[in-house]
DNA sequence: AAAAAAGATTGAATGAATTCATTTTTTAAG
DNA sequence: CTTAAAAAATGAATTCATTCAATCTTTTTT
């Protein structure tokens, strides 16, 4: 069975990132106080830097979580897809957009990026580049799933078309999240828009 | 003529600007105080509070010249492109990319990006959006250039195809910055195997 | 040229993240 | 069951960015 100390480890651990979760969303990321979340997790501070390296490191630790959902999101598109490139990478990448802001709101987007941005080796920020890498494959699994089925002319580079498509994708939700005044809506239609002229040159003719 | 006031403040702000640059240089951004910055500048603590808004914002600025020179350095390329599309995208991106190492560190880059995505309010932080805007016109320049003279295809939605060129090739460096152990030359082969697929689609025949 | 107003500088005080020497709890050994 | 060793928890102390009321300097007005 397991041992006393991996359960309380393990339910310590739950408890942190359940009150700075809630906390985060409650004040904001700026407002939350290592004290507060220390409290409400029935821990010290001590103990909150034991598991986790600092105040960023939480955070991108529960917006891991949400990528988790995006990503599980987008493979109901993979495995299914609209019977044309542009109307594929549409229903995926929108799939993506909308799923971001159900728990999320943007500036915890913004700091959880700038974060492992700038503290790439934190372990959490290692974990979030992890599922960036996860959700660039599933951009190309979906463009090589068109090309199996003949909708993608034979001899594209997947991969290639897969990663900058991807990147485009999220340099533009980071834009999105930069900017407070800019709706869903509006960052669908231009990364459509971005989207249409390679979307149109690697489809079957 | 100029008054002795704005004069002394031109002086300071001066002042400031290089004690930090050169601290940010010597130290790395997170070991630099802003007590050692003041006290090299000669002025005091709350006087750099007046001349800048954070600590971020001293570093964003002292990117944003960089920033500046990379832009220039892109102009003499766009005024001359090489005359296939792969190869005057690959001398673009190539001169930004060369650029951006001669006097700032990845440290140094990462924090800059991380703030003016944290912070987007911020006057430097602005700025620094600002200069990305203008480096992606640059792209699209480039592109609609080689329109003009006849290598790419007519009809080709330039803006659309400079955005999505230029968000990939800073995504990119983003994830160059990212990764201590990746050298320049590996960004430039995986950018230009990115590029590759849509530079040959939109090549005219 | 004196006085008033406007503009800047100053550094001590504040507040929050992070550290670390001590203490407490759990596990393993005899 | 006792005891030694290992692992974790603790919170007071430290460190730094940032603020702000008091002070000083420059400009404008009379």
């Amino acid at each position: 069975m397991t041992g006393l100390r991996a359960r309380q480890k393990a339910d310590r651990n739950r408890r942190i990132l359940d009150a700075a979760a809630l906390l985060f969303r409650e004040v904001g990321y700026d407002s939350a106080r290592i004290e507060d979340i220390a409290e409400r997790a029935e821990v010290s501070v001590g103990t909150f830097y034991n598991y986790y390296e600092n105040k960023g490191d939480i955070l991108v630790a529960t917006v891991s979580m949400e990528v988790e959902e995006v990503l599980a999101a987008g493979r109901t598109i993979v495995d299914n897809p609209p019977s044309s490139v542009e109307g594929a990478l549409e229903a995926l990448i929108g799939q993506y957009y909308d799923h971001s802001l159900v728990y999320l709101s943007k500036e915890m987007w913004r700091t959880a990026m700038a974060i492992s941005i700038q503290q790439p080796k934190s372990p959490f920020s290692k974990r979030y580049t992890e599922l960036d890498r996860r959700l660039c494959d599933q951009v190309a699994t979906l463009i090589h799933k068109l090309q199996v089925k003949g909708l993608v002319t034979p001899g594209t580079d997947v991969r290639a078309v897969g990663e900058m498509l991807f990147n485009n994708l999220n340099l533009m939700f980071i834009e999105f999240a930069k900017d407070e005044a800019m709706p869903l809506d509006e960052l669908k239609a231009r990364v459509t828009r971005q989207n249409r002229p390679l979307a149109t040159l690697i489809a079957a003719p």
